[in-house]
DNA sequence: GTGAAAGCGCTAACAT
DNA sequence: ATGTTAGCGCTTTCAC
């Protein structure tokens, strides 16, 4: 049951059917109404693929994922989803695991036009190849693209980073150690928080405290079974409440005392331990995101990110 | 620049550039790099849309979720995708907030081909209902449909439970505090605790101790604060870890002594706070789904959930 | 092995 | 107001 048999049995043409189907002016109210009763009683639906494809717009907006149970992600995809929603756009997750070629494979069904627009939460493949495919649909990536003319919405790291460094030095903390989920070399995120480093102490940050790779709870407390030995460090700077949380388990179970920890994202984990934390405003930026992609504007928007103070207590488990 | 253009040009029918592309057999090597070349030079893709038209599948599979902040539809969500990626399909996402009229939209457009199936998280609808748009295309609820022929995977709560309760009994509990995200009469959850309720203590649960339209830690915080005074708890039992902890931050916050807590969903929050916890296996709850949804097969699969035992220790903040 | 042509189902410009 | 028709771009059957 399609457009046309709904025409050839109501006797008008694909057209006005068309018309009564999209609430289009040019129907008289007859025809209206026997159209209406035609797809009411063969209770003819359109179909909406062959609409996209006539229209050449799906509606959908692909979400690239490295993981899915990071707290950044599914902030962002929250946010994402909000400004979506009431703009009639759905979303398609496209999960990555970091994986160069599926980010490809997501790409290259941008030009397929699978979707309008892709959203790069977190991206393996360079700007370079993402410039590249501008052309053939709306990109947007969530951090700070530099001086290249990609759309993007991020958080300013800088200020908060650099505010949390400068409270560590006020308390004179000597050993810190820094957690991070990605490699410098590879990460942006990784360099603005050795930068808020550098501009606060006027130096490197040891490297014999550092840890990467670390995303989860349990990675925190294996980082900190690894660090807890060399130097003690006597506070962490680490890229999660939940990872901080690891951090002062293992302590915890080991018993010795907590050091001090600094988390990142203001998740409920550093709520209830009472660890200070950085808030990003993911939501934000996931919904400055969408706008971007729905709209197809190639520019930056940024938010500002908090550093929220708390006075961790020593917590006996 | 389509399949048609390709053909023009490289000087054959489009049905032998559809077979290069699909990389199809039938086709004489000389053909095929003739056609390849053609397309490399000329920077060519084919367009997924037209194609999902002509072969009436989309390889989408929609999700309805609720919310999308709340644990257990992340588990979920992530199961799902963890077998829909494998099979080449991908999930859309769409948020209902539980409203009816929503969730009809996204039945609707499963009559419409937007896609393969749908997955209901959660559901306001009727199940009436749901078994109406069954021929339609697949659909698949996560929880139990009893005798009713739908497609279901879901988590047998019946016995976590009741191990949970005969525990509270086994310590001698007197007031036992329930908190429920959902009303009684439209949770299947809720109906499920209230049974093992009394299967194990052969009477009603208190009513004065209830609360409903529990889901994140802020209402666990509140529902403490209306609770406490009646009755005084001596054990809440909670729909989630970190609604337990918002319990628990009530009665610090207060100086009060905190009431022993039971939680769900094995989150992150139960796990630093050693609350006793349910788990649901949500993850494979969400990959059977996800198979149901795929395959189209109408029939109900279902998984145990564990009680987990952890001896919470009264923790200072 | 290759091609013509009829789908898939809807939209929209143009004509009347 | 309504209809005709040419798209949108790919797949697949059938004939050769």
């Amino acid at each position: 049951m399609n457009i046309h048999d709904i025409a050839k049995i109501s006797g008008y043409s694909s057209s006005t059917v068309s018309r009564v189907i999209n609430n289009r002016n040019y129907v008289s109210k007859k025809a209206r109404q026997d159209i209406q009763k035609v797809i009411h009683d063969f209770d003819y639906v359109p179909n909406d693929v062959a609409r996209d494809l006539s229209k050449g717009k799906t509606h959908n907006i692909g979400v690239v994922l490295p993981h899915t149970d990071h707290p950044y992600y599914t902030q962002l995809v929250e946010g994402i989803m909000s400004a979506a929603f009431p703009a009639g756009y759905r979303i398609v997750m496209l999960p990555s695991k970091f994986n160069a070629e599926i980010e490809m494979d997501y790409l290259n069904r941008l030009r397929r036009k699978a979707y309008d627009a892709i959203i790069f939460t977190s991206h393996g493949i360079s700007l370079n190849e993402l410039l590249e495919y501008q052309q053939y649909g709306s990109i947007v990536i969530c951090h700070n693209p530099g001086e290249l003319n990609i759309a993007a919405a991020y958080t300013h790291r800088e200020e908060s980073y650099t505010e949390a460094f400068k409270w560590i030095k006020s308390q004179n903390y000597q050993h810190i150690s820094i957690l991070l989920s990605r490699a410098y070399k590879i990460s942006a995120t990784a360099q603005k928080t050795f930068q808020a480093y550098r501009n606060t102490f006027g130096s490197e940050p040891d490297k014999n405290l550092l840890n990467t790779d670390v995303t989860t709870f349990k990675d925190g407390y294996n980082a900190a079974m690894k660090l807890c030995h060399n130097n003690q460090p006597d506070i962490y700077f680490t890229n999660g409440d939940d990872i901080a949380a690891g951090v002062r388990q293992f302590y915890l179970d080991n018993n010795l005392p907590v050091p001090r920890l600094i988390g990142q994202e203001d998740q409920l984990s550093g709520k209830i331990l009472n660890i200070p934390t950085i808030n990003h405003h993911f939501h934000e930026v996931g919904k400055l995101a969408c706008g971007l992609a729905i709209n197809n504007e190639i520019k930056q928007l940024s938010v500002e990110s908090d550093f929220i103070f708390r006075n961790q207590k020593n917590i006996e488990n």
